[in-house]
DNA sequence: AGCCTTTCGTTGAATCTTCAACCACGACCC
DNA sequence: GGGTCGTGGTTGAAGATTCAACGAAAGGCT
């Protein structure tokens, strides 16, 4: 199954790769500090505020959370609970499935993001948007969206 | 200083934005399952290892190794600490500057970066290269110069 | 009904990262 | 020489994420 000689990066690739590792390592750090700083908030508990935000009546399940940030349902389970310590939302259990919980958004919530969502958006600009070509960011998301579809569809395989 | 109306993103931009962002952190996960997987090796350990390997002699000061990565000096002596537990990586004091302290790649480390090496380049190919047109591969390696630049040149604000 | 499998979500421990404080040394200045 | 400041690196605790295990409920299947 594997190859014997592998077909390493030539030089155009290696550097794109390395520039795609660093930068985005350079990236989110830099999202991360400036809502950390100003609004007490990490990255990927503003993306679940947004997510929120964006529902139908400011609320969501659980695993629907989970997916659509795609982090694992353990990490869902301990942000949310942050985000509830914090007061930016509440957790009610499922009506139609008992199993389920669902996360609502707070009215604290709701001022939250509201109150980070201009700054992170000026950050996202002044770091990415404002330096790239157009053309170049669709790329971007053309090749996001193909690396996306690729790893849902195969996810690891998990021997047991 | 700060708007009062910021610029929200609009469709396309939004699209490439969340695209970029759930691709990546897949991308991630996927790569770093896969080394642990296989090699018992975490992505960052990976890429640690790889500047070690390409660099002369096979040693590296620890702030040229942070900054190469672009990780914070307390993580990369954390890492480093845990390669040399593992026997792939041994520290040095500097003969020119008694503060500094160089990494060195053991015989083993060599040996696993060797090992893991194709399977990683092939995760590359399989999750990313391979489904990116080249055009577009270009375009993210671009863009993320730029973000690197723009990031490295105007470092967050610390006030102190 | 009973059984088996899958899904949903949580838990607590292990691992990794960040954070703040710190020491040792070098560089510069007087 | 004696300050002062910046740099290089480490430390341990706090915080975040992963991991493995689990209980509860749902969905089949017979």
């Amino acid at each position: 199954m594997s190859e014997r000689t592998p077909r390493w990066l030539n030089r155009s690739e290696q550097h794109a790769w390395r520039a795609y590792l660093v930068g985005t390592t350079l990236l989110m750090d830099r999202l991360d500090r400036d809502l950390r700083d100003k609004h007490d908030l990490s990255l990927p508990e503003y993306e679940i505020l947004v997510r929120l935000s964006e529902a139908e009546d400011h609320r969501m399940r659980m695993a629907m959370l989970a997916d659509s940030v795609s982090h694992s349902r353990s990490r869902v389970t301990h942000t949310i609970s942050r985000l509830e310590r914090a007061g930016l939302v509440s957790r009610s259990s499922c009506a139609s499935d008992r199993r389920g919980v669902e996360a609502c958004l707070t009215e604290a919530g709701r001022a939250a993001i509201e109150r980070a969502a201009p700054d992170h958006v000026r950050g996202v600009r002044e770091y990415l948007l404002d330096l790239a070509d157009d053309n170049d960011f669709a790329a971007v998301g053309r090749v996001f969206d193909a690396v996306s579809d690729q790893l849902v569809e195969n996810p690891a395989v998990d021997i047991r």
